[in-house]
Parts: C-alpha cells; structure tokens; sequence
DNA sequence: TTGACACATTCCCATATGGGAATATAATTC
DNA sequence: GAATTATATTCCCATATGGGAATGTGTCAA
C-alpha cells in the first residue's frame, strides 16, 4: 500500500508546507486570488492551483467567482479537528515540562546547600 | 520534487493515521512494548516497527531498553507544535461557527414572527 | 553452544507525489 | 471574433511511500 494521497483527510493535506503557509494567509488576508498567492508566495501559478486544489479537496478552502478572478477563503472548522486532535494530549506535554521543572529545581536547591 | 518524506517534521509524521493510533495508545498506556503494540493494533511486527522508527526519527516517542523488549513512550512535546500552530486559526472557527449560528437564529426569529 | 524470543532492517512493488512545462478553459476587453 | 488575462489541467519524472516476506541482530534461558 503507498502513502495515502495528500487529498485523504485535513492531516494529510497539512503535511505539506506550502500548504500550510497559503493557510495562514488566507488567515490574514481573508478572500484572495490565486495570483495574490503566486505573488505571496513566490511560487508558480500552476503549483499554487493544484495545492488550492487538494486544500480544496479536503474542506480546508472555499472558492468563489469574481470576475475571472478566483477568491480562495479558509474553512477554519477542518482545522479545529486537528486542534481538537493534538489537545488529546495536551495533559501529557504539560506533565512532561512540568517533571524537567521539578528537575530543573531540585537541581538548583541541590547545588545551594547540599548540607541542608 | 517528490513529497516529502514522512520523517520530515511531526506534520509528515502524523499524516499517517496508523501513526496516530500508535501514539494515542502510548497517551494512554504509557511505556508500551513493541509486541504490545502488535496485539493491540493488530498489524505485523516490521509494520509496527517501522512506523515507530518515523515517529522516532521526528521526536515523537523515546525508546528504552527492557531485557529484549523495547519500550516505547509518548514525547508530547512534539505534539504541542501541532497543537500551536493549529491554535493560531481559532478565531477563525469560532467566527464562522457564531456566523452560522447568527443565521439559525436570524432564521428561527423570522420564522416565529415575521409580523414583529 | 543452541534455541527461542523481541525487535529492526532489507528487499520488493504498486502507487501517489510536487514541481516544471505546456496546454486547456473561462472571463474580459477590444 | 481575436487578443488578453486568470486560473485549471495534463503530462512528465525522480523520489518516497506502507506493507508483506524474508532476514538480521540482540538478549535471555538451558
């Protein structure tokens, strides 16, 4: 079996950077042409349609007509599934920083006064 | 150029779903065996192993020695970076999620009185 | 030493990739 | 209609994949 296609789910169409990044410009900047993105991000127009495409694919961008202009907008709620997915863990990262704390401490009382 | 490969970054890593399942188990279990994971999962040896090399190579789970066993244990951490980056379009879901949410009411209002 | 066990690695293959180049399609302007 | 612009699609290719089968490696036990 080969590496699921990229327009499988929102974690697989994230893997790829570039797409990342046209997501967080869309962020900011809210309904944008294609050729704003080629020129944001400094890629080929074709390379910019076909992440669109896949970003499309999996619910992560809306487009709508506007002249002969194509608006791509974020479709946040997809990314909330992957929020909500690494907040599973949330409870393990945050005991994990807190032990090399405790370490980090007990480390820095042992070093003022062993004698104590 | 290719995709990229799957020991890029922990964005790669957790595109496969397989990948996943693996570190929710170790999220709940803690130090897990190998041979653990292949009951659990139900996937062949080379398959578990394998993907545990991945979720290795990125950061994702350390490994410990037991006698002959190998025991694998969640490394959060890496998970937070998801976490972090997937927060940075909150305000967005929960704009469009009280966007449709104004319009059920709007609806549901205008259904009730249209007269007022 | 010889097994037996736990795990990792290698070899195989069908398949999907991201990007470049070229081309197709659709909307606008003249 | 013809030329122009904005975008999408197709064709190409080197490369990485996940899984199965087979094999390698390290550790324990007798």
């Amino acid at each position: 079996m080969p590496r699921a296609a990229t327009t499988t789910d929102v974690f697989n169409a994230i893997a790829e950077p570039r797409r990342r990044q046209i997501l967080e410009v869309l962020a900011r900047r809210g309904a944008v042409a294609v050729s704003a993105l080629v020129v944001t991000l400094g890629m080929s127009q074709p390379a910019v349609s076909k992440h669109l495409g896949v970003l499309r694919k999996v619910g992560l961008v809306s487009v709508s007509k506007q002249g002969q202009q194509r608006l791509y907008q974020l479709e946040a709620k997809e990314l909330k599934r992957v929020h909500d997915w690494a907040k599973k863990f949330e409870q393990h990262w945050s005991h994990q920083l807190d032990r090399i704390k405790q370490r980090a401490e007990r480390r820095s009382r042992d070093q003022r006064g062993s004698s104590n």
